[in-house]
DNA sequence: AATATAATGTTATATTGTTACATACTCAAG
DNA sequence: CTTGAGTATGTAACAATATAACATTATATT
């Protein structure tokens, strides 16, 4: 994201925060920016070493509640497959999230689909299972990793 | 699994090894002895705690080789969002899996669509994307789990 | 037997994530 | 203005997951 996005981002967050009734606290801040920031998914630790350079260095435990916190609001979401956070790039909460990712680079294109496809909503619906959320991460190699 | 699909899947690695001139060895056969056994995905230390019944309780590595080889070879799926493991309930290797996973009791069942959605397929065709591997897991609630 | 390859054994360590309990901040009711 | 409830952070210790590096053993082929 470039720096803009980023703060646009923080302002969301700002906003959110207050319309909700939650606390825009400088952990929150802080995470959010430092893995929005990132060129690639970014690992919990690394997200430490980042808030290290303008704060206190934190302890685990305040990175991970940030992020918990983020994810819940729907502000970043888990690389699950790389155990690494990306920022969300749809603009709004959603139940599904879908990622390309390069083996070769790293790099994570989020797609952002609406809605599950109707092949696995099917099933779902025929096992009566009351879906919370979904992910997809597709693996590979990206066109300019093929060169 | 019942013991005589787990029988059976044993049978089917050792022919698969036996084919492929590939070694059908005790770390092998009992890491899916183990992960087929069990009703709900399974973490690699609880497969070594699992395996320790049967023999010298072996070392992390010993475990993760074995893992790391029946993933290669399709015999078995890592659910991402668990860090943990079931055997693949396909009968054959495939490039995409997919999971239904109960939040509340664990349980899980594979749904095996033959192909990714064309909707995602559509994005990675797009991009120029050569696909290796994908994967979805869907969380919520199961039936039982909702009374 | 000599060699190459595949696989395991062993030790140590790296990485990722959580628990438990104390302290501070915010807001609203008395 | 203060007390109480709820929300969030600070701190220390630890648990769970995964990998690296190097030695040894097994198997098949020449």
């Amino acid at each position: 994201m470039t720096k803009k996005e980023i703060q646009k981002l923080i302002r969301t967050l700002e906003t959110y925060c207050g319309d909700k009734g939650l606390r825009y606290t400088p952990p929150r801040r802080i995470t959010l920016e430092v893995i929005a920031a990132s060129k690639r998914p970014i690992g919990a630790y690394d997200v430490i070493e980042e808030m290290g350079k303008v704060t206190d260095k934190p302890k685990p435990t305040t990175v991970y509640r940030a992020i918990e916190f983020l994810q819940e609001h729907g502000f970043i979401h888990k690389i699950e497959s790389l155990s690494a956070f990306v920022a969300c790039h749809a603009g709004h909460n959603h139940e599904g999230s879908q990622f390309i990712v390069c083996n070769d680079c790293g790099t994570v294109e989020e797609v952002h689909l609406c809605h599950l496809p109707k092949d696995l909503q099917k099933k779902v619906d025929n096992t009566g299972f009351k879906m919370a959320h979904w992910n997809t991460e597709i693996h590979g190699t990206c066109q300019q990793c093929q060169a």
